[in-house]
DNA sequence: CAATGTGAAGACCTTCACAGCC
DNA sequence: GGCTGTGAAGGTCTTCACATTG
C-alpha cells in the first residue's frame, strides 16, 4: 500500500502518547492565538500537566522538530502534530441518535472548531425523522448506508440506547466508516481490523472518581 | 484517619484496573437482570472485552469472591464491586453549565439509573437562571457554595466554556466537592490532594481515532 | 549556558502457567 | 474436570541523567 503524504516517520506511537499528542496540539493552538512563536518542553509540558521528560519522549516518536538550546517552533510543531494525527483537513462525521445526547453533540461547537463536521444525523424513530437539529434534518437510520455513498464520512458517533448500539455499529461499518466513537454504555464489536472503536461511558467516569473518593477515606 | 466501613481489603488497586472494575460491574448488572446466578471469569471477561487472566488479576486486588471450579456469584461480586467503588448508595452531583452539553447531561437517564443524581444546575448567565432544565431550576453560579451547604454534594460536573472552567473548579472545591468531571477542553488545576479531577475532551477522542485511521494507511 | 533527544534504568501493567480447590 | 488465585515472566510506558547541539 503506497503510503500517502510526506516525510513523516512511520514509527509506531504508543497509545498513551497519541492521546497526549492531541493534548499538546490543543495547547499549541492556544499559544499560537496568543502570538507565541517558540516554546520550551518544560513550558508546554506544564500547561498540559505532564513532565518535561515525558513531553520530549513523546515527541521523539516523530521527526525531530525541536532545536536544542532554543525550543520548539509553535507553528512548526502544530503542523507536525496535525499531520501525524491526520488533522490536516476537515473530517465528515455521521451522528446516529437524535436523543438528548445526540442533540447536544450536534450543537456542540467544539467539533467544528477542530475540524470535525457533523455531515448527517440519523435516528430510528419516525417521529424524529424530518425534524431539524442544529441545521441538520434528521434522517432515518435505514438511509444511512445509501446517503454515505455520497457523503463518504469515515467517522461515526453512536448516541443511541444500548440495545441498538451493535446494530448501528454494523451499519456504520457497512457504510464505510472507519472510526467509531461509542457513547452507548455497552461494548460494540466489529470484526474488521481496519475499524477502530473508542468507548466513552460517562457514568463510568463517575464510578472511577467514586473509587478515589472512597479510597482516600474521606466520606461525606 | 480511621477508615470507615467494613472488611474490605485496603490494598491499592491500579488505575487501569479500577476502570475495568467499573466495566465489570456494568455487565454484572446486566447478567443479574437476565437472572444469571453464577458466571465464570472467561464468560464475563469476554463480554467486557478483556482476557480471562486480566479479569482474575483485577479481582485479585480485592477480597476473594470466586470459588474455584464454580465461578463467581453474580450478586456477590456486584455487591463487592459496588462497595469497593463506593457505589453502595446514591451520590449527589452539582452540574455547572446550562448550555447544550449541560442540558444533555441533565436529561441523560444513565446517571440516575446508576446512582448519580443531579441535585442542582448552575450557570453564570442571568438569562438562564430561573429556567427549568429536566425538572431542575437553573441557579446562579454565585449561589453554588451557599446551596451546597445543605445539598452536601461531593461530585461536580464542569460543562462551561474553557475560559470559565478554572473558576468553576475553584468554586466547586470551595463548596466541598471532591470529585470533578471536566468537559471543558482545558486542564483545570486544584491544589488540594484530596480532590480528584477527570478530563473528558470529546473532540480529543476524535483526534485519537484519526491517528489510527491515518496510521493504518487507509485514507478516504 | 539553555534546551533537546535518547539510551538505560526503573516502575507499572499484562500475560503466562500452574498449584490448589470445588 | 473445571475454574480460581497468584507468583513469575514478559512487555510496555515513564523517569532519569547526560551527551549533544545551537
Amino acid at each position: 500500500m503506497p503510503s500517502a503524504g510526506s516525510a513523516k516517520p512511520a514509527k509506531r506511537v504508543p497509545g498513551p502518547a497519541v492521546a497526549r499528542l492531541a493534548t499538546y496540539l490543543k495547547y499549541l493552538r492556544a499559544l499560537e492565538r496568543e502570538g507565541v512563536a517558540t516554546v520550551s518542553s518544560s513550558t508546554l509540558a506544564a500547561r498540559a500537566g505532564v513532565s518535561a521528560a515525558q513531553f520530549r519522549k513523546d515527541l521523539s516518536h516523530l521527526a525531530g522538530v525541536g532545536r536544542p538550546g532554543v525550543g520548539y517552533g509553535v507553528d512548526d510543531l502544530r503542523r507536525t502534530l496535525e499531520e501525524v494525527l491526520g488533522l490536516g483537513r476537515p473530517h465528515q462525521v455521521l451522528l446516529v441518535g437524535a436523543g438528548s445526547l445526540g442533540a447536544a453533540l450536534c450543537t456542540y461547537p467544539g467539533f467544528a472548531e477542530r475540524g470535525f463536521l457533523i455531515a448527517a444525523v440519523f435516528d430510528s424513530n419516525r417521529l424524529k425523522v424530518g425534524q431539524r437539529l442544529a441545521g441538520q434534518e434528521v434522517r432515518h437510520i435505514e438511509d444511512l448506508i445509501r446517503l454515505n455513498r455520497s457523503i463518504r464520512a469515515r467517522f461515526g458517533v453512536i448516541a443511541v440506547p444500548p440495545e441498538a448500539a451493535q446494530d448501528v455499529a454494523e451499519r456504520l461499518v457497512a457504510a464505510g466508516v472507519r472510526c467509531i466513537l461509542n457513547f452507548a454504555p455497552v461494548r460494540v464489536s466489529v470484526d474488521r481490523t481496519d475499524v477502530v472503536v473508542r468507548h466513552v461511558d460517562l457514568t463510568q467516569e463517575f464510578e472511577v472518581l467514586s473509587y478515589y473518593l472512597t479510597a482516600s477515606g474521606a466520606e461525606g
